[in-house]
RNA sequence: GGGCCGUUAGCUCAAUUGGCAGAGCAGGGGACUCUUAAUCCCAAGGUUGAAGGUUCGAUUCCUUCACGGCCCA
């Protein structure tokens, strides 16, 4: 069986009007039939693309002419068949004859407009990638963002990493977890909200470059950049730190650009890409100054009416800061340096400024992509933040991260500098196809009943 | 969570100052041996998202609910 595109390279340059001895047998769904009593043409799609077939009576004979004729649009078919050309130009296959693989019960997608209603494209998604090339297209793109990165990691020595979706702690981002229960330990456990704690343990082992790419959990509200489940890839590298990590970083999305022809007039991730600092942006932006407000009620007090600003602690308003004032300006793309050590509870502090941490967020198309830092390898300072994080749970933040022992002995076993990163992938695919929801870069988007 | 908008045939969409709900595609019957959004003829297809209310009469106006979209939080 040979895939559509294949016959159409094979045959791109013949004349109008000649024929050829080429035999092809190809599959795939019939997508419109146009007839003409004892000739008839019909469209065959499979993955790869589109071909026209020609059914004539006086090839088939009466009885496979009328069969073929009596097939739904959607059924699947195979064809035998004899390449041409057609007078007008169109590269077709003669059918010679044909068997039916499936039958399709149900009415196709509405053949010119394809489906529509953006409630049926993310419900039955098989119906959006029958109707919509631009779906078709879409989530080929994605893979290929995918293997994009692999091949970068791999070709760099990162190793690929499984580490417990299931975890009795949940750790390495700010957000609230899905819990579920284990009935044969009788506990609960979480789903993971990031890789992080675990892919540090393997750096504290001597894996010293890997990267672990697959689903996390968030128990957060639903948006055009919100799923429940999203893919994330992280990677830590021993040795490297925060500044050789974002010239990592870029590396790799710039080639993951080129590999899907990413082409905008407005945005180009070729390197280099503009870097400044956290607090830099939000001045320049805002007017407020975070630096030098460093409690939650001067801080309110700089911010003003500029946001509401009762109840938010110290790290929430510098967050919400950052979301309202410079996130959405952030199109092109850029990195943000030096994050407070309030806000990064597992970043290395600073070398220079005190209360800053070696952190950079990477954004583009307004979002955040990246999340990036020189770890923190001391256990002792761990705890403090892991303390200090407590502390913010019992004022109420309950996205604080909870303590976690095993992570802080595997750090007293002696972890090596290291950088490590986390990119989103769903909003990666989205600036790389230019999509504005992520519900069109997943296939089964999270949906009300 | 709040505001606004949407939900009509299998699909894509019309329509109504409140008065028999209408096309194209798909599906059915027929004509047609180079069409490609094929064309032509015929017939069929509806609990107008759900439940209430107002009215002689509601798909249209009102209320609640469901689902979706956009914006805000």
């Amino acid at each position: 069986m040979t895939p559509i595109a294949e016959v159409r390279g094979a045959h791109a340059d013949l004349e109008p009007g000649t024929d050829t001895e080429s035999i092809y047998r190809v599959a795939g769904r019939l997508h419109a039939r146009r007839g003409q009593g004892k000739m008839a043409f019909l469209d065959l799609d499979d993955r790869s693309g589109r071909l026209q077939l020609q059914a004539k009576l006086d090839v088939l004979g009466p009885e496979r002419m009328a069969r073929l004729l009596d097939l739904d649009l959607g059924d699947l078919v195979g064809i035998d068949g004899t390449v041409f050309m057609s007078r007008r130009g169109e590269l077709s296959l003669r059918v010679d004859d044909f068997t039916v693989l499936a039958k399709s019960l149900r009415p196709p997608p509405e053949k010119h407009h394809g489906l529509q209603d953006v409630e049926q494209r993310f419900r039955r998604r098989e119906l959006d990638l029958i109707g919509n090339e631009d779906a078709r297209a879409l989530f080929l793109t994605r893979a290929k963002v995918i293997t994009a990165v692999r091949r970068a990691l791999d070709e760099d020595g990162f190793v690929e990493v499984e580490t417990p979706v299931l975890q009795p702690l949940y750790g390495g981002a700010m957000a609230r977890p899905f819990t579920t229960h284990h009935n044969a330990l009788g506990r609960d456990l979480y789903l993971r909200i990031a890789t992080e704690l675990y892919l540090k343990r393997l750096i504290v082992g001597g894996l010293e470059r890997v990267y672990e790419l697959g689903k996390d959990f968030r128990n957060e509200g639903v948006s055009f950049k919100h799923n429940p489940e999203f893919t994330m890839l992280e990677w830590y590298e021993a040795y490297a730190d925060v500044h050789s990590t974002a010239d990592r970083l870029e590396k790799l999305v710039a080639s993951v650009a080129r590999a899907v022809g990413h082409d905008d007039p407005d945005v180009s991730f070729t390197e280099p890409w503009r870097r400044t600092t956290l607090a830099q942006a939000i001045l320049e932006e805002s007017g407020v100054d975070i630096l030098a407000d460093r409690d939650a009620e001067s801080l309110a007090a700089a911010i003003g009416d500029k946001l509401p600003t009762e109840g938010r602690n110290w790290p929430q308003l510098v967050d919400d800061l950052l979301s309202k004032f410079v996130e959405p300006k952030l199109q092109q793309p850029t990195f943000l340096f030096d994050y407070p050590v309030e806000l990064s509870p597992f970043a290395k502090a600073h070398r220079e400024h005190e209360g800053l941490t070696e952190r950079f967020e990477m954004f583009a198309y307004g979002m955040e992509l990246s999340n990036a830092f020189t770890e923190l390898n001391d256990p002792d300072v761990q705890r403090e933040r892991f303390e200090a994080q407590a502390r913010l749970a019992t004022g109420g933040d309950d996205e604080a991260q909870p303590y976690d022992e095993a992570f802080v002995q595997a750090l007293e076993q002696g972890m090596p500098p290291t950088g490590g990163l986390g990119l989103g992938i769903d909003r990666l695919v989205m600036a790389m196809t230019g999509r504005r929801s992520i519900r069109e870069v997943v296939l089964f988007p999270a949906m009300r009943d």
